[in-house]
DNA sequence: GTCAATAATTTTGTATACAAGAATTGCGAT
DNA sequence: ATCGCAATTCTTGTATACAAAATTATTGAC
């Protein structure tokens, strides 16, 4: 479908936003375009066009003749954009529960099963590539291609938060019967329900708050 | 808040995005950089940096090696991201109706007035400024800075798709009509009610189907 | 005459060079 | 010694130069 991983500064760019991610570039740091440039052993310009997608794509802030920071999310805007996450979700739930196919609804049961399975075997990888799978198909039996993309976009960004949340004593567990109220609900044809069950399932609400925010506490140096 | 047009570069995108909305280059045409960059008198660096901000923005793809073209929706994506839309500015209004300030809805209201008045005077720009207004009263009454933003986005992208719509007998009258049902719906509190509200007022369907798809026929040449 | 292979040309992607604006440092004055 | 101003340095933004790849054109064979 797309034209796969294209030129080096597509590259560069996944590899910045990894090191954000894991931490190599801390809140508020400033990019070097030619530090960064020898590190890749390139010339500026790919680096340039990287950091232009990032800043698209909200990851960095670029200030005018000033350069290129990383702009985390704060407290607020992150609380936000899980509130948008599971708004669309909700979306996608509701829409599916009038449009989602039998074999879709076999394969969220099978991943359900298997993610449990996970849970089990204390495999946290295995949990995270099956949730993700789940959520995936919920994307697209939203029947709406262009509502599935805006979903993963959002999805991914927020993913290094999400690793946070199911830190949580027992969240795994929670997370596992909320998917299955889910399952049940779609497979009822029940779309308000099904809405429901996923905005409860996403939200940032009681322990999770509290958690998401101490997580944050490093970054407010 | 943000840093205002920066560089040349936005100001190219911003110029090659309007060409490609007003028809200047047609659906599925190549853009040339060094044609762009003589048009613009300026090298071909910019040309790309704004090409590759329109890429990640939708309105063009970039294949690998092969160059730019313009990507206009098809049908299918244009109701999926009116549906999309729909879903979103329903979501601003159920989370309006329990977070909206007296001040915004006076400010609504106002805006309804002036926009009742430009109906009444024909005044075309007037109605496109103020319905503008009110659309995005709404997305800031959400209480959410991250949804009011993505509402934004896509209100913009889908700007040149609403006009056609406009041209419906009568649909503007009907419209101011649907935008008082909104607000009266947000006046009592009722999210679920100005929700719904709002659906029926972005979503395509019935006529407003047909004119859209009519408005498609040139480009499927 | 048509098809294929190869050469020429065009075009994208990257590197380097240059220009203009911002930050910093050094100097002078109070 | 501190504050203000100016010159230098550093960085970004833009232009140009070069390399690799893709498209097109040309030539040759069947």
């Amino acid at each position: 479908m797309r034209p796969m991983e294209r030129k080096r500064s597509d590259l560069i760019a996944d590899a910045i936003e990894g090191m954000i991610f894991d931490g190599t570039f801390a809140d508020g740091e400033r990019l070097d375009e030619v530090q960064l440039a020898t590190r890749f052993s390139v010339s500026r310009t790919p680096v340039r066009e990287a950091l232009l997608r990032l800043a698209q794509s909200g990851l960095v802030e670029q200030l005018p003749r000033r350069g290129v920071f990383v702009r985390q999310p704060g407290p607020v805007e992150l609380i936000e954009m899980f509130e948008v996450m599971a708004e669309l979700e909700a979306v996608c739930a509701r829409l599916a529960a009038s449009r989602i196919t039998d074999a879709a609804l076999k394969d969220l049961h099978e991943t359900n099963a298997r993610c449990n399975a996970a849970v089990e075997a204390q495999d946290a990888d295995g949990y995270y590539r099956e949730n993700e799978r789940f959520h995936g198909i919920l994307y697209r039996q939203s029947g709406n291609g262009f509502l599935e993309q805006e979903c993963l976009r959002l999805h991914r960004r927020l993913q290094p938060f999400r690793r946070v949340q199911l830190r949580l004593r027992g969240r795994l567990r929670q997370s596992m019967s909320e998917h299955e109220a889910i399952v049940a609900a779609l497979e009822a044809g029940d779309g308000a329900g099904a809405a429901e069950a996923i905005r409860a399932h996403v939200a940032v609400q009681g322990e999770k708050f509290h958690h998401l925010m101490a997580s944050l506490k490093p970054a407010a140096e």
